[in-house]
DNA sequence: CACACAAATATTGTATACGATATTGTGGAC
DNA sequence: GTCCACAATATCGTATACAATATTTGTGTG
């Protein structure tokens, strides 16, 4: 995801494909995104005829997507009934900031560890654009630049391993978010990231560890974790 | 993997597929399995076509299979060459291990938090069972129950998504002592394990999670760390 | 009017045929 | 004798046709 050409948005439509036939790797982070920056929000019918037609491939590609996202626990494959965008459940999504808790303290107080140039470079452009995003009224857009941000940081460590779950574990807080959230502020308060940015650079790695910790407790705890029903949508008004 | 029946291994041999026709989900856990059992070595070629003829099935279910396989990092799979058994590199091999120790060593601490009854049984049946595989001079089952024992104990912290982390790094783990280990004694010592389960189910979190730090870095210690060339074997021997 | 049951429809599951690509083997030129 | 070009083979990638299953709709009866 880090190589990504990100920001175009033309989607061949109905038969007229983009010029290269997508392979199944566009395809799949194509729905990826779209979830992720809740266009596709949880409980959607992802019809695989229906994809078929707006992407121009047939279902075997399709398919493959589909897998590797139900992997990644984006989507839920049912037997026989088909793929939906995921609806963690409450626990599961306590389950995931706590995940993510441990998973990224490590990561900051290692990145902490091994700050130079250029991680300095990388966070302080990433802020740039997440405060682009905001003054820019772009809701989308600051959804993922927040998540991006959490991402870009988890990849200084230099530990690709845990960095990967973290993407995981990011993308699933996308849809926890897209079904619990409140009312309150916001989701991801910029004043942390800056804060959290500072420490890591200073080489403050248990402050920075500490604050990631709060952060995401705070983002958890600023989310309506009770039941919900489920939300569907347009999935051909979306893509389309 | 802990709902499995375990244990048997009839294999339909050649055409005659066995009674019920296997579905995706068990031929994922026959390859699991033998992966992780050193049955099918690193750098194997798993090719779809034998695949079939061992399962009896299309390559429609192997290639399923396989897809989850390789999202697992327990196979490789490559455009237009197919599926091998992963050969993870030195460095993978230490950030796997890093990884285990940051999330098992924080799993370790939260299981002593919740130790009750069920969670000394759980423990103490494994270790009787490990015991008896070292005594009876299984090579094959000591590897096995060794790398159960680590997935029961993650399994006590209920924390599902961090225990299916550790599941995975598990069985990479297996890859890497595949083709890294030394001539030295035991890679995953018993008394370690003993001392470990009992400072857990004694409440001792923090000497439990140092412990488990030691024994980690212990095994990694262990292996002789440096490149290798693959090593292959027949598939048709081994599943049939 | 509500409910049970059956037909019709929609959607996914599987196998297989065909095409694309990489690997291997062979022959000739230098 | 060695190297390179080219053909032959093996293997995977894709699409599509057909079967199995779930859902919806329609109908009749209590």
């Amino acid at each position: 995801m880090s190589d990504m050409p990100e920001g175009e948005s033309e989607i061949g439509e109905g038969a007229a494909a983009p010029s290269p036939k997508m392979d199944s790797d566009r395809i799949y982070r194509r729905i990826f995104d779209a979830i992720v920056d809740h266009k596709l929000l949880p409980g959607t019918h992802l019809k695989e005829d229906e994809l078929c037609d707006h992407f121009g491939v047939g279902r075997t590609r399709i398919r493959t997507a589909l897998s590797r996202l139900a992997s990644n626990h984006v989507i839920e494959l049912v037997a026989n009934r088909g793929a939906f965008v995921a609806r963690p459940s409450v626990e599961e999504a306590r389950e995931v900031f706590r995940a993510r808790r441990v998973i990224e303290g490590h990561l900051v107080r290692r990145a902490a560890d091994r700050r130079d140039d250029a991680m300095s470079r990388a966070l302080n452009d990433h802020l740039h654009g997440e405060r682009a995003a905001r003054a820019a009224g772009d809701a989308a857009m600051v959804i993922r630049r927040c998540g991006r941000y959490h991402q870009v940081l988890a990849d200084q460590a230099e530990s690709p391993i845990m960095a990967s779950f973290v993407r995981e574990l990011i993308a699933r807080s996308s849809l926890i978010i897209a079904i619990y959230e409140s009312e309150k502020p916001d989701t991801c308060e910029m004043d942390e990231h800056r804060l959290l940015s500072d420490l890591v650079l200073g080489g403050h790695g248990d402050e920075a560890a500490a604050l990631m910790d709060r952060h995401l407790t705070g983002i958890e705890n600023r989310l309506e974790l009770k039941p919900r029903r489920e939300t569907a949508s347009d999935l051909q008004q979306i893509l389309g």
